[in-house]
DNA sequence: GTTTATGCAAATTCTTTGCAATACT
DNA sequence: AGTATTGCAAAGAATTTGCATAAAC
């Protein structure tokens, strides 16, 4: 069974060639994608611009999120039911960075501690990116 | 004593009228500015695109610092000396955004607790986002 | 006087919008 | 058939680059 087309059909889009073909990358990748490294995959198979509303219908239904990087360059991954519904969207896991290979990848199981803030501060949602090594790249060091 | 003008001095940059002015702002608000925040304010006594080098050679200096942001337009920050020194910097400290008037802060003086990661990653830096209601946001709404 | 930074013009890149043609259900 | 999605053209932002002028040291 595909994976792309049941995402698609859970959020009654469409089975468009970019939508399935876009949805396959980011299933393929465990890690977050800029839509400059979705260009270079998809286009000129498919038009910029389409690109750019894919990203943004995906967005809308929560097929996807933002990954916040240091670069400033947003990058998106792909929505894991850990930590989705279909109605609210929870993004409180950590997002890992490696300073080695450059992959931006999200930690699910990783959880935020609870966070003394000052007084009067409410907090509602967590964003942490964390930078350093990562598995794979940490193997090759040693 | 004039602050902006020591920063200058100690990072070795020449006191123009640009780099002042927007050091002064850095120093006058407790929050995050974009480029677009300073445009409103210094263009057209001042070039865009001086603007764009003066944030550029202020980031390479570690005069500020990125601020991460859920928007994804990228915001910035003077750099602490209770976190940065010369050559190394480290921005392991909490951002802050209030859902309600919008800005974001460093909160310097809030630690960011040990997490946990998975076999074989190594944390070095931490960036943290909190979105929620700011102290001054709080007050109001009671 | 030498070096560095600025302003202007223009080039590039990024993102959005309108609309007719096409593909999906 | 009816509706949603695409591609193209073009507009509008955002960002970068080159170069002569001006300011800082």
């Amino acid at each position: 069974m595909n994976v792309a087309v049941s995402i698609l059909n859970k959020h009654q889009l469409r089975h468009t060639a970019c939508r399935l073909e876009t949805l396959a990358i980011f299933i393929s990748k465990n890690f977050a994608i800029s839509h400059n490294d979705l260009e270079k995959i998809l286009v000129p198979a498919f038009d910029r611009v389409t690109l750019y509303r894919t990203l943004k219908t995906f967005l809308e239904k929560g097929i996807i999120h933002k990954v916040l990087d240091d670069e400033g360059t947003p990058k998106y991954a792909l929505c894991s039911p850990h930590y989705c519904s279909m109605d609210e969207h929870h993004h409180n896991h950590v997002h890992f960075k490696c300073s080695t290979c450059g992959k931006t990848r999200c930690l699910d199981n990783t959880i935020i501690p609870k966070i003394s803030l000052p007084e009067g501060f409410v907090a509602k949602e967590f964003n942490l990116l964390i930078q350093g090594l990562c598995n794979a790249c940490s193997m090759e060091t040693r």
